[in-house]
DNA sequence: GTGAAAGCGCTAACAA
DNA sequence: TTGTTAGCGCTTTCAC
């Protein structure tokens, strides 16, 4: 076990008393130049942390920021939120913040450990992801002022200003995508999506039925719907596909609803029908390029990720920190949200094809908070094209 | 916020003093019954659930497991890990710990890092994965006496005790995945595999050399390996499939090898020569049981992960709490962990084909702690039989 | 069986 | 600019 250095030896070893050191580390506009340098210097010599415990009980700031870790779905889409979860922690670790893991199965035991939590280590934030419509989370923790960030945006609330949130622009995704199947020729292009009701799949379900009514495209027929995984996505692509104005193109809410399209799609005999005996293959889009899109050469769209996780951080460190420190403190992660919200710019792209770059008109932008940018963060994904479209 | 209950509003509603509740909390059988009654009953009143930090002050344990989160692979096999960790998440939670999460690009920066948490939140114990020959980090904690496990045997160590440690006996699976093959009627079972040189992978390829020494079968020529992906899997399966006794049967040790070698296998063609024509199509086996496999019907090996994650955290506990707590800490896991060990009995298996049962003779098993169970744990991976094989 | 006192390491307020 | 004092909430002696 490392020997424990306190603040006394540091103090001992500087000469100076324990509460200047605190100075040299909290407030060293306080010190003088040389006493600083020596205390310093003790601090690396002796290889000097301060404790969080203590320090937590004096300041009542932990420097820790908790969020949920969903129970183990081995499905496709899981893997989303894993890599999310990678990105958080490389940006709270920039920012100083650790995170701290926890699990629930609903709403409403995530609450009841959130409340455990906020007992035990006192977290200073929370980061909430999987918003959906009546989401009691977010208002339990608005009512006792706690401050937090959603992956998601608020689904369902009216509009005005909301709790902070980042999200990925869906409808945005869809429209690209529907689009560059535009642009190939396709006319007839399916949509599986979720069950209506849900925030995220009503989103991206927009984006191509806005789409394909601006090119003059008749949707009807060509939306189908389940929430389940390979082989509903299997069987959907199939009833388009045979449908009596058969599609063209497949498009995907999900990456695992598109795998199971993409099997349909290069069976044997399924392009026949729909391209009248040797047109082109169907194409399938799916959502999210997960490692089995990446795989299976299924074009897909990429979540930005990593910089979802680093606005979070940022609206966090924000909130947490005040403002002013943000810029050094997350290495500039910050403006790269600004830039994603709606000026125009979109986030770092390398992949073949661009990005939607417009806001996509049905989403919601919460006025800014004032004195600062918005507390509201949409992000653009792209589109990475594979062999499948 | 939530109003802070302290240990002092609750012993002023008991009308008891403070360490008369501490007493109840930590030391129930000191206290007589109506006492601890009418203490319970304020601290379910009033909510309390005692300070971390102040708790942590006074008795230097903090509660905290620490692990890291690897940086973001977007490769089909990284999700693993992430399978593991949600694992770790829920068995810790009900052993009363909570996962404290850290990145780190390599074995020194991770000890760096390590150091760091010990000084600031001092986490009472890290769970490492990802272990290798020569890994600095185990050494580097069990020189300081820290308690830790790893996920992953010590590869390369000499015999002997060593620190606990939890893994899956990929020799036996590979061992498992070659019988069934051979079951099958296939001989020239091909191995598609790492370089030497990893542990993890030398293993796999041991199991599946001696299964077929044992069966007579000459594996010259069958043996090819590669650290990449897809693209290196189906490059390799090709070779394989093309050499002048093609494998009829590819082994992988990885999914995304696996995946890579289906692709290949199912190519027009690929099964024509090995089987004469029109023989039985090319089997394919990979492992991990990815959310990839599972969508592209590959056979797979299957990882206990939760139940690794679960035996991480009894070991822990063992050391941390003492012996005696485990069993009603964790729910019984460590039992579990005991019966996988090597005491016959095999993990919960809920898949078509059975694991294999016997211990890998390769596997390393150090002595039993005095006076209690091994603190090694080697579990047993099950294979998941679907189309490909 | 219960209570009083001390102190873990830190920092905010105040004193020098 | 630096030092002193106090106390965050808890548990571990030690009296009673």
């Amino acid at each position: 076990m490392a020997q424990k250095v306190t603040i006394t030896d540091v103090a001992r070893h500087a000469k100076v008393s324990r509460q200047t050191v605190s100075n040299v580390l909290n407030t060293p506009g306080l010190v003088r130049e040389d006493t600083r340098r020596r205390v310093l210097e003790a601090v690396e010599t002796l290889g000097y942390r301060a404790s969080q415990a203590a320090r937590q009980m004096r300041t009542g700031r932990s420097r820790l920021i908790a969020t949920r870790i969903e129970p183990t779905r081995d499905d496709i889409d899981g893997t989303v939120y894993d890599r999310f979860l990678h990105g958080l922690t490389e940006s709270a670790a920039e920012a100083g913040y650790r995170v701290l893991l926890y699990t629930a199965d609903d709403d409403q035991s995530e609450i009841a450990t959130i409340d455990d939590l906020l007992a035990a280590y006192e977290p200073d934030a929370f980061v909430l992801t999987d918003t959906h419509h009546g989401d009691v989370r977010t208002s339990w923790l608005a009512g006792r002022r706690l401050p937090f960030v959603t992956f998601g945006r608020p689904w369902g609330m009216p509009e005005g200003p909301s709790h902070p949130w980042v999200d990925v622009d869906g409808a945005a995704g869809t429209a690209a995508a529907t689009r560059h199947l535009l642009d190939a020729g396709h006319r007839r292009i399916g949509f599986i999506g979720w069950p209506p009701g849900s925030g995220v799949g009503d989103d991206r379900r927009a984006g191509w039925a806005r789409t394909l009514a601006a090119a003059g495209v008749d949707p009807a027929g060509l939306d189908r719907a389940s929430d389940g995984g390979v082989a509903a996505g299997e069987a959907l692509a199939r009833d388009l596909l045979d449908a009596d104005r058969p599609a063209t193109a497949l498009l995907c809410v999900s990456d695992s609803l598109a795998l199971g399209a993409l099997h349909a799609a290069r069976s044997p005999g399924a392009g026949g029908r729909a391209n009248g005996g040797a047109g082109m293959p169907i194409a399938v889009i799916g959502f999210d390029d997960t490692s089995a899109a990446r795989a299976m050469g299924l074009t897909s769209l990429s979540q930005p990720l990593a910089e979802a996780a680093a606005c979070c951080v940022a609206l966090l460190a924000r909130a947490l920190d005040g403002a002013g420190v943000i810029g050094e403190a997350n290495g500039g992660a910050f403006d790269e949200a600004r830039s994603g919200a709606g000026l125009g710019a979109h986030g770092p792209v390398a992949t073949p094809v661009g990005t939607e770059t417009s806001r996509s008109p049905g989403s919601t932008m919460a006025p800014t908070a004032p004195g600062g940018p918005p507390a509201q963060v949409l992000l653009q994904p792209s589109l990475v094209v594979r062999r499948s479209a």
